[in-house]
DNA sequence: GGATTGAGTGAACATCCGTACACCGGAAAT
DNA sequence: ATTTCCGGTGTACGGATGTTCACTCAATCC
């Protein structure tokens, strides 16, 4: 029943990760004590330094656990496109309904995930802003060539398949933040409806967005 | 030379707010102390509690100070709606164009209340989030019976309306947002041009949306 | 099976924190 | 002219903070 060496030490550094988003779901990272976060998983103080050199290094891992469970959503939004693409004529709106669901999905299950991006985007330590900054790059990057694959974008150029992206995506990232602050259930369900409006609006402009062809 | 009470009262309160304003720049309201703000105002810690209750209730404070410069911005974009209409082709265009604009030269102007609101929205104690909250609230159903008096709305729905201000609000936040942390000129500028396409974008879905129409 | 490694311990430190309290001195009120 | 009011002062406190250092003791290595 014994234990191994990095078991162990594997064990507290999620205990750590969990506290400090347990900690952070109503404050900030900029607001975390290192000894809040001790006290929290049961150690000392010190031991802390065993796993990170200081909050903000955990702030940096919060964040590459957070975007891994965001590709796992991207990965999900990928896998629901891959429909049957004979009924093309609504095929972009089954594509936002999909995309929505599993929007809603990622985000109650997890919470303090996309709570921790939502927050730390803005707040955080400098060094966290800007990896949170860089992934999200990475998101509308991928978004752009996705949105390349699909119909009606064959025309488009590059820019407005990049600007595209990140109109979805800030969508998106504000639907998310939304949800977060949403108490009740009907809050949440109105907010549903408006994306999925909010996404039907922009998905009518771009089947009428007059890109590479002549204006 | 002498100084009434209340001139002096107010000076100070001033300095207080403005003091508050400069030590979040690059942290959160959650991170700051009574002490740091008494320190950069030059007066005694306990002198702070003539003014505000405490680092909360000087948040709320600055919550009020920034929608008063955020709704001068509004009524701006407002005053600037008030074109010439006999060109009605590309009238909403001009519209976009003249919004943008306005935006950009308030979030360079009013740097600092920008911030305050884009970080304490998401990550300052519970009042203050809720305040912000609501004010943006407020603005969203100001846009919302702006929208309704635009020419092409007319058959719209007062949800339509509601949401496609959302949609407005939320791309102006994130565009301010995006500009705040923009270092170089030359990132400032492209996101400009970004969020002019996306407008555009949603406009054109406007343009063609069904609502109230037979779908 | 003895030596080594390394996660967690515990005490100590200088510094910051919010807040309580008694006090000062000049503007305002009488 | 005297009193009241009140923004700001100074001290003092109990507690939290980051970091240091020397330590224990069980899993690992040779």
């Amino acid at each position: 029943m014994t234990e191994t060496r990095l078991e162990r030490k594997e064990r507290t550094r999620r205990a750590i990760l969990d506290a400090a988003l347990g900690l952070t779901r109503e404050s900030s990272l900029v607001a975390l004590s290192l000894r809040q976060v001790a006290k929290e998983v049961g150690i000392v103080p010190t031991a802390f330094y065993r796993h990170f050199d200081s909050i903000e290094a955990l702030g940096l891992a919060l964040v590459d656990e957070s975007f891994a469970s965001l590709r796992a959503l991207l990965r999900d939004v990928r896998r629901a496109s891959e429909v049957d693409r004979s009924a093309a004529e609504d095929l972009v709106d089954q594509l936002v309904d999909r995309s929505v669901d599993v929007l809603v999905d990622h985000v109650r299950r997890q919470r303090d995930h996309f709570a921790f991006i939502a927050r730390e985007r803005v707040a955080g330590p400098t060094a966290v802003r800007d990896a949170i900054r860089h992934e999200l790059e990475l998101c509308e990057r991928e978004l752009a060539t996705d949105l390349a694959r699909l119909p009606g974008t064959a025309a488009w150029s590059v820019d407005d398949l990049r600007v595209l992206a990140a109109l979805f995506v800030s969508t998106m990232v504000t639907t998310a933040e939304s949800m977060l602050a949403a108490g009740r259930a009907e809050a949440e369900r109105q907010i549903i409806a408006t994306v999925r409006t909010q996404l039907r609006m922009v998905v009518v402009g771009v089947a009428h967005w007059p890109s590479g062809a002549a204006v």
